[in-house]
DNA sequence: TCTTTATATGCGCAAATGCGCATATAAAGG
DNA sequence: CCTTTATATGCGCATTTGCGCATATAAAGA
């Protein structure tokens, strides 16, 4: 089902992160946490969600984690993900 | 914020009212719970909430109230409709 | 081994959500 | 008017959610 996957995305801090994973490179949690002004249990949280949701995966290295965008997202979901980040770019236009 | 239509897309019974909705037709209420199996006070109720986040109007049409998708919508958001609606198609798919 | 840095998680609690049920409102038609 | 059909809403309740806080786990380095 989308509808998990919207849920997930559903949340200002996720959909944050994913704006941020979206430049293909991998952060760790204390980057995203600090870049987002979120506390270390509420980012871990976050992310595990979208992990769970299967839209990032994540890898150790050394005391860091680092998340990336999933790999293998399908190109319907990627679209997906753009239109929505997109519709927000435009939205926050329409305030200024 | 977008975040609140993502959240008011992360229903199952909102998402495929949407679907519907997609035709540019205008649906009443008791079409929409006939078809997707709610009860009449969750189908209004969800109606409501998408009212709420402008993606959808209505109208008064004697008993009936019809609904249709918000004109309005930016073309931002209407492709991001699109992306979420084909997306849930390829999972579907996928599953089959 | 002790400390530091990074991340995950158990837990308790307050707030939000979702639902059914009953009822209110609205319009049409006998 | 009274009934029927369609829709909206108030309310109570159980479940879920989201959060902070403390603590656990993991890895590195002195």
């Amino acid at each position: 089902m989308i509808v998990p996957t919207l849920c997930a995305l559903a949340e200002p801090t996720r959909l944050a992160a994913i704006r941020r994973l979206r430049d293909g490179q991998e952060h760790c949690v204390c980057e995203l946490m600090d870049a987002l002004g979120a506390t270390q249990s509420r980012m871990s949280r976050h992310m595990q969600v979208l992990k769970q949701a299967g839209l990032v995966v994540d890898r150790r290295d050394a005391q860091w984690v680092r998340y990336r965008l999933n790999p293998a997202l399908s190109p319907e979901l990627a679209s997906m993900l753009d239109a929505i980040l997109i519709a927000q770019d435009s939205l926050e236009r329409k305030a200024a």
